[in-house]
DNA sequence: CGCATCCTTGAGGGCCATCAAAATGCGTGG
DNA sequence: CCACGCATTTTGATGGCCCTCAAGGATGCG
């Protein structure tokens, strides 16, 4: 992974534990090309907003961001994005996005023009099939997300969503051995998991209680990882990397 | 639209009132002979499992079809499929999906083998865009169910639901002039809405004494769409047909 | 060391799951 | 045509989850 980023400083974590392996050099070279500049954005600036046209897509390079839609005065999220996330990509087909896209924290981000997707996607056809998948593995997260909505009570969808961010972070070599470092807030996952600061609260003490997982200012600390993953019916197969539904995996059926 | 359906059978409902406007009859015609074969499947019949192996993918000619995913025992829908839907068009760069599909009420389905569309890929770029486009459609929706179970109480979502099938169904000219005719039951909206189907029938019962609408047996009725879209907070944008984030949408911000 | 942000805790009430049961409509076969 | 079985729809009562309003405590930054 350190060689990775070290090869490839903007683009290294794209697809990360997912389907980067098959990427040839080349293929990863044309990649980071892509970019044309990064930028930096600070904690709650917004990176792109709905229905706007834009002309080039966002990787984001640090930091996290979510989705969100705003509706009656209020901010709705939908979505988080963890480093390496090709965050816009979709917004090349639709051209005009439905939701917006908002920095938690500070985050560095590379521009990449719709131009040169164009000149991609006709000279790259292996390329653009791994762009497509992102997009469909965005799909997938949002499933699971609907999935757990409406299987799950606040705390238990609290803990699956710390269990995907952990896992999610895992793939792109940002992890860290009893879970990960952030700048999220109780605040933010509230939003995450569509309830209020206050019960998020709630949840995370109960999770706490439980001896399951320990979230103090953006830093999970948890030292059984199955036992999370167990109360958030956790299961990654949905992230496509190892597992049931790994593109390579020899389990068929 | 009946033009359509008596040119090309089986695919002439796809991306219809979004951008099949953007198709050339030549396009359409490939499309149409994209179509093996056409089979038939009964109510409740799998159409498609997770995590299996496959080797094509699937148009929704006629029919309704809902996306399960089941855990411990209880069977979860997170999406539903309208005819016209490439209801699994994703299996062909997934190829093993993370959910279910499974026919509501009878339907008839295009099967369409990969190696035709990987074929596809190659010759035709633009038809190749559309595909994908369709795939990020379906993420719109996602986001957007995601949405209202984060914003809305059982009933303004059930309201939603209905909005939204209504416009998706009109969009490929299957709507009536007073909202749809389907094989969805009480209990079918109620597991689409992530509520039980006693709630549903107090949520239905509340729209209905409300003057909103009625739902009885699969038929919508309706003659005030603007009410029904108001309670359930409906905005077609995220369909991508007409409005705000349509592809052609002269309103640049 | 003052301020802003974030976190924590308590009380009251609405939404909705669950258990239980009954009524309605529909298709089948007698 | 009616009897019957079955799925679907309807209604009631109880309790848990979580929203809201309110207030207090902790943490970090200038």
């Amino acid at each position: 992974m350190t060689n990775e980023i070290a090869e490839y400083p903007n683009t290294g974590r794209f697809l990360a534990g997912r389907l980067r392996h098959a990427m040839t050099s080349r293929e990863k070279s044309v990649l980071e090309g892509l970019i044309e500049r990064v930028e930096v954005a600070e904690d709650d600036e917004r990176i792109l907003s709905r229905g706007a046209v834009c002309d080039h897509s966002t990787m984001l390079i640090e930091g996290f961001a979510v989705r969100t839609i705003d509706e009656n005065g209020k901010r709705y999220v939908v979505s988080v994005q963890t480093p390496g996330d090709f965050m816009d990509l979709h917004s090349f087909a639709l051209k005009r996005l439905d939701h917006n896209l908002v920095a938690i924290g500070p985050v560095k981000i590379g521009i990449v023009p719709h131009t040169a997707l164009a000149k991609l996607m006709d000279e790259e056809p292996h390329l653009s099939r791994l762009f497509w998948f992102s997009t469909l593995l965005d799909a997938a997260i949002h499933r699971q997300w609907i999935l757990k909505l409406h299987q799950l009570k606040a705390s238990r969808r609290t803990a699956h969503l710390l269990a995907e961010v952990w896992q999610r972070l895992d793939n792109v070599g940002l992890a860290l051995s009893d879970g990960f470092a952030s700048p999220l807030t109780q605040s933010d996952l509230a939003e995450m998991c569509g309830t209020t600061s206050i019960h998020m609260n709630r949840s995370l003490g109960e999770l706490r209680r439980k001896g399951v997982a320990e979230f103090k200012r953006g830093r999970l600390i948890c030292d059984n990882r199955a036992a999370l993953e167990k109360i958030g019916d956790f299961d990654p197969s949905y992230l496509y990397g190892s597992g049931a539904l790994a593109p390579g995996s020899a389990l068929d059926a």
